[in-house]
DNA sequence: CGTAGCGTTGCGAAAATTGCACCGGTTGGG
DNA sequence: CCCAACCGGTGCAATTTTCGCAACGCTACG
C-alpha cells in the first residue's frame, strides 16, 4: 500500500541498521530516505531513532511506534481478508509458528487440505521453540502458534489443547517392541538420542528422570527432531518424540511405544493465538480446521 | 499526520455524503479528491463506496475499512501519548462518555483536578445514554465511559462500580424532610418529575413500582436531569436523582433523601473502557483518578 | 593520519498531486 | 417535457512534492 510507504521505510532502516544500507534495500537514495525519516519525525513530534556513528537505532519512542506499525499492518491484512471473504473468495496469508514435531506429517497435510479448498491462501510456517513462538504472536509475526508445552502462557489465548504422551522410538527388531507401554527404566538401558534442553520433550523426560532418581546422559543431543528419527535406524539407540510427529501407519524399520504416565507426565500440544486479537478470516478459518483435526486425534 | 491524509479524506467523504461537499470541507477540488479515492480503492483491491446518483455511501467493505481507520487513529494517539509520557510531559486528549448525572458536580471537579496537574491534556465530554455509551467505546469515539446501569455489558471492561441509591428531591419545606429514608409510597402522593424511559433511574423506579403493584404517572417526563432538579423548586413536586448528581453540601431550597432499598433497588454507576483496549497514558491515568474518587465516595 | 563508514544538506530533475474546464448521467420541479 | 441542480468521472496544464546527485562534516578504526 502506497500510504504505508513511510512505515515500510522506517522498518527497512530498523532492519538494516543504517540509512545507507536501507536505501539499497528499498531502491532509494540515502538522501531521499533520510529526508523521509526526518520529515516523519518532525510530524510525529519526537525523534524515533538514535543517531550513532555506525548507523541508526530505535530509541524508546521508536520502539513504541514500531508496535503501532506492526499492529497497523496486521490489522489492515485482517480487513483485507475479511473483505475478500465478503465477496466469497477467500484470500490472504496465514503465518503460523510451530514446533518441529508438526513439520513431517501434521502441518503438510493440514495446509494441503486447506489450500485444496482455498487456493488463494498462502502460508508461512516458522519453526520456533516454545518461548519464541509466544514472542512471535506478541509481535504479530505469526497469527497462530502450535507448540508443545509452551513456557509463559501470558498473552496466549489457547484455542485447543491436545494431550501428548512422549513416545520412545527404536528399531523394530528390539525386544522393547513387545510391550504396549514402556517404563522409563526400559529405555535407560539403551543409548539415548535426545532433543536439547529448550524442547518440551526433553523437559518432560528430565522431569520423569528426576522423579525416579535417575539422570539422562544422552549419546546424541540435537535440535533436530528429524535427526532423532533417522538416527535410530542407523544405530541401536532410543529416541523420543510426540505421536503427532510420527506416522502412525508406517511399517518401516522404526517402532514406537508410549512411555508410561507414571514415569513421564504427558505434555500438551497447544494451539493458540495472541490474546485479544481478532485474526484475519483465513487464519481464523484455518485455526478452526486445526482445532477439528486435533479433536479427531484426541478421540482416535 | 501527512501519511494519514487519505484516511482523513475518506472519512470526510463518509461524513459529507458526497465528494463535492467533502472537497469543500477539505479545501480540495472534487476532481483531486475523486482521484485519491479511486486510487486508494485500486490499491486496496475493492471499491469501498457505493456510487449513488445523490452521492457516495460506504459499502460493506468500506464499513470494515472504517473500523480499521478508527482503530489506527486511536492507536496512534495512544502511542503519541505514551511517547509524551516518556519525556515527562503529559499530553493528550481524553474523551469520556457519561450520564447526565455526572455533569453538574462530579466531572467538572475531576477534570479541573486533573488539568491542574496536567495542563497539556484536553477533554471531550459526551453525554450519552447507557446504550450509546457502549457504542461509543466500541467505535473508539470515547476512551472511558461513566454510566448508570448500562444495558449490554459486552465488550465493556468495568474499572469500578459504585452503588448508587436513588434519591428523591423535593422542597425543603415538605414534611418528607423529616424522614432519613423514604419509602416509595411516601413519594407517590406527590406530583412526579421523572426522567424518560431510556434512563437508569427511571428503570429502577419502574422496577420498584411494579414490585409494589403501583404505576408511575409522571406529571413531567424529561430527558434533562437539570430540568428535574430545577423544576422541584418551582412547583411542589418530587423528582429523582442519584447522589453523585447532587451537591451534598448545598443548603438551598431543595432537600433530598434516599429511597429505601426495600422498594427501589440501588443501581450501579460503572466506570469502564472497551474490553482489551490499551488506553493512551492520559486516559489511563485519568481513569485511575476517577477510580480513586469513586472509591472515596463509596467509603464516605 | 588516512580511510571507510555514517548522517546530512543544496540544488536541479523527475514524479506525483492538484486545479480547471468539461462530459455524461440522474433527480426534481416548473 | 425540459431545464436547472446536483452528482461522479476525465483530459490537460500548473504546481507541489519527492528524488537523485554531489558534496560536507563527523566519528571510529587500523
Amino acid at each position: 500500500m502506497r500510504y504505508l510507504r513511510t512505515f515500510e521505510l522506517i522498518d527497512a532502516v530498523v532492519r538494516a541498521g543504517s540509512i545507507r544500507k536501507a536505501a539499497e534495500d528499498t531502491n532509494l537514495t540515502a538522501s531521499a530516505l533520510n529526508r523521509r525519516i526526518q520529515s516523519f519525525e518532525q510530524e510525529f513530534g519526537w525523534p524515533i531513532f538514535e543517531r550513532l556513528p555506525r548507523g541508526m537505532r530505535l530509541n524508546p519512542a521508536g520502539e513504541l511506534l514500531m508496535q503501532h506499525i506492526r499492529l497497523q499492518r496486521t490489522d489492515l491484512a485482517r480487513v483485507q481478508s475479511q473483505v475478500a471473504d465478503l465477496s466469497g473468495e477467500r484470500r490472504g496469508h496465514i503465518s503460523i509458528a510451530c514446533s518441529q514435531a508438526l513439520l513431517p506429517y501434521f502441518l503438510p497435510e493440514q495446509i494441503a487440505l486447506y489450500r485444496a479448498a482455498h487456493p488463494g491462501v498462502t502460508f508461512s510456517v516458522n519453526v520456533r521453540d516454545r518461548a519464541q513462538a509466544e514472542r512471535d504472536l506478541a509481535s504479530y509475526s505469526s497469527d497462530l502458534a502450535l507448540v508443545f508445552e509452551p513456557v509463559h502462557l501470558v498473552e496466549f489465548d489457547v484455542l485447543y489443547a491436545l494431550p501428548q504422551t512422549v513416545h520412545a522410538l527404536f528399531q523394530r527388531t528390539e525386544p522393547l517392541v513387545e510391550k504396549p507401554v514402556l517404563r522409563l527404566r526400559d529405555c535407560l538401558n539403551y543409548k539415548l538420542v535426545l532433543p536439547s534442553a529448550a524442547y518440551g520433550v526433553r523437559h518432560l523426560l528430565e522431569l520423569g528422570a528426576t522423579r525416579r532418581g535417575r539422570t539422562l546422559s544422552p549419546m546424541v543431543e540435537t535440535e533436530s527432531f528429524e535427526l532423532i528419527r533417522h538416527y535410530v535406524t542407523r544405530e541401536n539407540a532410543v529416541g523420543f518424540q510426540i505421536p503427532i510427529g510420527l506416522n502412525v501407519g508406517a511399517t518401516d524399520a522404526i517402532a514406537h511405544r508410549p512411555l508410561s504416565g507414571k514415569d513421564v507426565p504427558p505434555g500438551r500440544l497447544l494451539l493458540g493465538q495472541m490474546k485479544g486479537r481478532s485474526l484475519p478470516v483465513a487464519s481464523s478459518k484455518f485455526g478452526q480446521q486445526l482445532v477439528a483435526a486435533l479433536e479427531a486425534r484426541a478421540e482416535g
